[in-house]
DNA sequence: ACTACGAGACTTTTT
DNA sequence: GTCTCGTAGT
């Protein structure tokens, strides 16, 4: 829908594109080079302005796509944006800085390994692999892992990293701690040894290299006079302190993001990190992108009631041109089989009607969940899709094919050796390993370097010797052959195929090994030597074998995990997590398992803002909903093993009543119910008008004053508040109104001075 | 070197 | 309830 309000500018006349923006989408895109803080509620555009802020500032010449450098925290987000940033100019995309934080650092990195302490072939670790790493560091400090879990120990490590922290400068005041810093130093130089970089790392060690070196620092802040940030509001302190450092004094940082819906404080993102942006790039002006164009009125009122009980926010409000749509319909099941049977028969019936099924999602809290909903959907034969579990190159066998090919890359990778030097199994058991283990010890050798020696005697001694050929030949094997070819010699004469060919049950594995080599295919055909100049021509000075095409294929492996399920074409039922469907939007949305201790969830009371967080992840399944959203809670329901009985979640209640229906047959549903939400007569909610945000008119009691549920308010002592709730005609009038500082109240119109905000 | 059994967890997760 | 992991036994 085209913008028909001023005259177009100048800008907007030059720049085609431009002219189907609305006005703070525009500002937006157009701004002038100062730092900006945009804050996109749900639905209203992110990805679009962060695209054609980029195309603008390369059609109007203000930047030359060298020098932009746009950052997102997914490798789908980054697509994303490349896609339609090609689609809107004629550009070579692939000069350009778009990437997740981790793509970019590891592009720095892999230019600048030297400076950075780094082998050229460095490799990178995923969650499983440093896990393994840190569980061997802890048996080599004979460290009690019933005392010092591996799964603790490297979440230790990890946040401190993503604080920006190293061993040395973590503060350690009790043993516990200091035995954990100890764990954390050794697990570096255990990495550093191995050439090989975590997750984290990759972050710290591209934020170290920028510190350590002026010339460098300086360079990349030339260059780079145009920083673009998605999802600002996941940012944690270390990414944050980056991208500080890379923007210097005279580049523009423009970051997206909305603070409603940030899920992701539990695992380090720092809202903080906008107020800190405000302040540290003197931000003059907070554009809010209030405008939804994705959900009906009733669903977006319903978000915004429920957000508004939050206290930590920035204040924002979605309205919509749209009508209210249907009212969201409220199911209460008897048990959590019932509750599952309800989503079956109510998906099926929007199927019939016309409804893609791919058009409608299941959500849930937790992943325990989507079991009794897959068995539900399984009986009744309709298709579906679980999102979530193993990824590809997660899989157990893909791994192991992996492992040959990372040692092949950078012999010293112990992990990796370790992870195939038995498997399959060549007779080289535990008692070899430990004298291989001593001896590259006792050398300060890599445990393939103490491999080569050929030092062991004896059986040990001639199964080391087999392992060390059959590497060899590989490797020597890889120099003049294509990466699928090297691939398929690994898979081959590792004996990996034959392996999986014995047993029947392994069908899958083995046809995931062949489609490895289809992604060697593919990834080779789309291969750019050029991008990876700097490591082609630092290649010379390492010991490993197979060239750049391979050492890239394993960052790309463990940078980007590839898609969790093979088929993805068909027709299905989507089954997610809330935190899975951030960022996707469905035609018809289920949210099951509304349950107190549930979602919330109860783990989440322990943290400070826990149950803040519970609600801005409720207020994300909301406004996934374009069209249909059902809500519903099972008042029994198996979990761990045990029968819970659950009471309907908080959140329920705190949804405006009018814009919600009752549902289903259940006889004594309604006696169950918290009053708040009783079933409603008569149909609900009116329409939400442009400009008048979220205004909605109970219709069960027309009202006689200008206020409804969801629209905002000033109140003259209490400030600015959200009407949750109305009652009475007349001089009776009252409303509810959820105040942001001043907490909930009741308040009469006929006293209250209150007046539309 | 492989299988079997028991103990313990079990919120959310991308890179 | 069910999955994973580690150890003990064959």
């Amino acid at each position: 829908m085209a913008y028909n309000g001023d005259e177009p500018s100048l800008s907007s006349m030059t720049i085609p594109f431009l002219s189907g923006l609305n006005p703070e989408q525009r500002e937006a895109v157009t701004l002038p080079r100062q730092s900006a803080l945009i804050l996109a509620g749900a639905g209203s555009g992110k990805t679009r302005v962060l695209t054609m802020r980029i195309a603008y500032l390369i059609q109007t010449g203000q930047a030359s796509p060298h020098g932009i450098l746009a950052v997102t925290f997914t490798n789908k987000a980054a697509k994303e944006m490349l896609v339609r940033l090609s689609a809107l100019l004629p550009i070579n995309t692939r000069g350009m800085w778009v990437g997740t934080f981790h793509g970019l650092c590891n592009r720095m990195l892999r230019a600048h390994h030297r400076d950075a302490g780094l082998p050229a072939l460095f490799q990178i670790l995923d969650n499983q692999d440093q896990l393994a790493a840190v569980k061997r560091v802890l048996k080599s400090l004979n460290i009690d892992d019933e005392k010092y879990p591996p799964r603790q120990v490297q979440q230790f490590i990890n946040r401190n990293k993503e604080q920006g922290l190293r061993a040395e400068k973590v503060e350690a005041y009790d043993p516990h701690t200091q035995r954990l810093v100890e764990c954390f130093a050794a697990y570096d130089v255990q990495c550093g040894r191995e050439g090989v970089v975590d997750f984290a790392e990759l972050l710290l060690r591209s934020y170290e290299l920028l510190c350590a070196h002026p010339e460098l620092r300086k360079h990349y802040q030339q260059r780079f006079q145009y920083l673009l940030v998605d999802e600002f509001q996941d940012t944690n302190r270390l990414q944050y302190q980056w991208l500080k450092l890379l923007a210097g004094e005279s580049s523009a940082i423009f970051a997206v993001g909305d603070d409603d819906q940030s899920i992701y404080a539990f695992r380090g993102a720092h809202t903080g990190n906008m107020a800190e942006l405000e302040r540290d790039f003197s931000v003059e002006k907070v554009i809010k992108l209030e405008r939804n164009y994705r959900s009906h009125g009733n669903i977006l009122n319903a978000a915004n009631a429920l957000i508004s009980y939050n206290q930590q926010r920035k204040g924002k409000n979605l309205w919509t041109d749209d009508s209210a749509g249907e009212p969201i319909r409220v199911f209460a099941a008897p048990t959590d089989h019932a509750e599952a049977e309800f989503i079956v028969e109510e998906a099926t019936a929007l199927a019939r009607e016309g409804t893609g099924l791919s058009g409608m999602a299941v959500l849930y809290r937790s992943n325990a969940q989507s079991r009794v909903l897959e068995h539900a959907l399984f009986r009744a034969g309709l298709p579906y899709r679980v999102y979530g579990g193993l990824r590809f190159f997660e899989r157990q066998e893909i791994k192991h094919a992996l492992a040959y090919l990372r040692l092949l890359a950078n012999p010293d990778d112990d992990g990796s050796l370790l992870r195939i030097i038995n498997f399959p199994a060549r007779g080289i058991g535990a008692r070899t390993l430990e004298q291989l283990q001593d001896l590259a010890a006792s050398q300060g050798l890599s445990l393939w370097r103490a491999a080569r020696l050929g030092a062991l005697g004896g059986k040990a001694g001639s199964g080391i010797k087999a392992f060390v050929q059959l590497i060899e030949t590989l490797g020597d094997g890889s120099r003049d052959l294509a990466l699928p070819e090297i691939v398929e010699q690994v898979l081959e004469h590792s004996g990996l195929l034959a392996h999986y060919r014995q047993d029947k049950q392994e069908e899958d594995r083995l046809e995931n090994l062949n489609e490895l080599v289809n992604a060697a295919a593919v990834y080779a055909e789309e291969y750019d030597g050029g991008a990876d100049a700097e490591l082609a021509a630092s290649l010379a000075e390492t010991s490993g074998w197979g060239g750049p095409v391979l050492a890239a294929f394993l960052t790309h492996a463990s940078l980007e995990a590839g898609e969790h399920q093979a088929d993805g074409s068909q027709e299905a039922l989507q089954l997610m997590t809330v935190h899975a469907a951030k960022g996707l939007e469905f035609h018809a949305v289920f949210i099951s398992g509304l349950e107190e201790g549930l979602f919330p969830h109860e783990n989440s009371m322990m943290e400070a803002d826990g149950l803040e967080e519970e609600r801005r992840l409720m207020y994300v399944a909301i406004t996934r909903a374009r069209r249909r959203l059902y809500l519903s809670y099972a008042q029994s329901r198996m979990l761990h093993g045990q029968m819970r009985y659950g009471v309907a979640s908080r959140f329920l209640r705190e949804l405006p009543e009018n814009l919600l229906k009752q549902v289903g047959g259940w006889d004594d549903y309604a006696a169950a119910l918290p009053p708040q939400i009783a079933p409603t007569r008569g149909q609900a909610p009116g329409h939400t008008t442009r400009g008048q945000a979220f205004r909605v008119q109970p219709s069960s009691h027309a009202s006689d004053h200008p206020f409804s549920i969801g629209q905002n308010v000033l109140h003259a002592k209490f400030g600015n508040g959200v009407i949750v709730n109305c009652e009475g005609h007349g001089s009776d009038a009252r409303v509810q109104v959820n105040f942001r500082d001043a907490g909930i109240k009741w308040l009469a119109l006929e006293y209250a001075k209150l007046l539309p905000a």
